[in-house]
DNA sequence: AAATTAATTTAGGCTAATCTAAAAAATTGA
DNA sequence: TCAATTTTTTAGATTAGCCTAAATTAATTT
């Protein structure tokens, strides 16, 4: 079994794995773990010790298969737990956050299948994201950022880069949720931002907005 | 906010504090916290500080009322919890301590207060004892324990005093469960053992069973 | 290729929560 | 009452997880 701390870096590591490929650097840890270099380096060679990431000194770090595993199975809870938490007990999507950050170390495999079942066994969390299932097999995302769509092209939004609770709640007062169709009228060469059309309405939004929304195209 | 372990502790004080009325021993705790008595006595120091506690040395300890408090919102969260592992996810009486102990330490006011009401404000947890509300107030129990009543006598059986999974499979496995009429045919002076009714059936229980299950009587 | 800068690790401390062993206080009982 | 026993507290370690400051290694410039 791992600590709350194991388990976090774990996660954290999971999420970095994405951006750096070839090991995640101690700084880039320290980073998003909001702490100290130091203290990523004295957690790092606690989790070699448990064979959880491969390690060697000053070339990043990486998961092994038990590592990867333990971390899937912490998303898997979290995704779990945010998807009760808007289903079952009416939050709103800005936030699940905090409160799956703690329900996603309760340790019991019977919680987490029976919670599963429980919500039909949803497939992706409230922001769009692929919740992992028992064997730790994901839907792989097969969507772009809105932000690389061209004039003229059409999509529908499947997901959030940024979940934080100010982009979320930028989007709940601009009426954009998942599912809803988005048509690029423009895009400003000099700064990247769009005129889209949502609802019948046309809407100007910045690069920072299109570059955290999920689009499938159509 | 408390530490997982001051929670526990502000926990077993309360409920000792039911059977030792004028301030509950270091070893009394030691004993209920699977810990040793010079650990408790670091706690209590630390639980006085932040004046959860009155504590004057060698005397026992007292909770104040921040600490009945804290107390009672952790053990209302462990019921509810309950409540939502049985009712809702399929769990027995008998497999819910465990996952309950961990779920009672998620801090989030919101969660407690929307969990209830999903459970549609439940008055009794899985084993009979009563959920406090929002407020911290409880139903008061108004129930005896079937060892005490006399031959003869009748009532409806409304919570167990000891829940550990071994007593509830056992009431499992005998169809003992809560709103069942019992009547005391017979009372073994000796032994206090009992001859009782139940379901048109006739059983015998010993008095560690009787001792443990709490009666309504009509 | 050497020098500077940046990244990473090591060294040494700190705190919460635990432990064992020893000391001190309270209780019991002859 | 006072000696023996029990209970409780203190003293001193230990561990996980974090910190700061210093040292080391790697990367980048010139």
């Amino acid at each position: 079994m791992f600590s709350l701390s194991e388990e976090n870096y774990l996660k954290a590591i999971f999420h970095l794995e994405t951006a750096y490929k070839s090991g995640v650097s101690t700084n880039a840890l320290a980073e998003e773990m909001q702490t100290k270099a130091s203290s990523v380096t004295d957690m790092i060679k606690r989790l070699s010790d448990k064979d959880l990431v491969n390690y060697k000194r000053y070339q990043g770090v990486k998961l092994s298969e038990a590592g990867k595993d333990a971390a899937i199975e912490v998303i898997r809870k979290h995704r779990l737990w945010e998807v009760f938490l808007v289903e079952k007990l009416g939050f709103n999507w800005d936030e699940v956050h905090e409160v799956a950050e703690q329900l996603e170390h309760i340790k019991s495999e019977k919680l987490t299948n029976e919670l599963d079942k429980f919500l039909e066994y949803p497939k992706r969390d409230p922001h769009g994201d692929p919740i992992p299932d028992a064997k730790g097999n994901f839907a792989v995302a097969n969507r772009v950022l809105l932000s690389e769509l061209k004039k003229g092209e059409i999509g529908i939004c499947v997901g959030v880069k940024d979940s934080s609770a100010e982009f979320l709640q930028y989007l709940d007062k601009n009426n954009i949720s998942l599912g809803k169709e988005i048509e690029v009228k423009e895009k400003e060469d000099f700064d990247q931002s769009m005129l889209i059309k949502m609802d019948g309405k046309e809407l100007r939004i910045s690069n920072q907005i299109s570059a955290n929304l999920y689009i499938k195209t159509t």
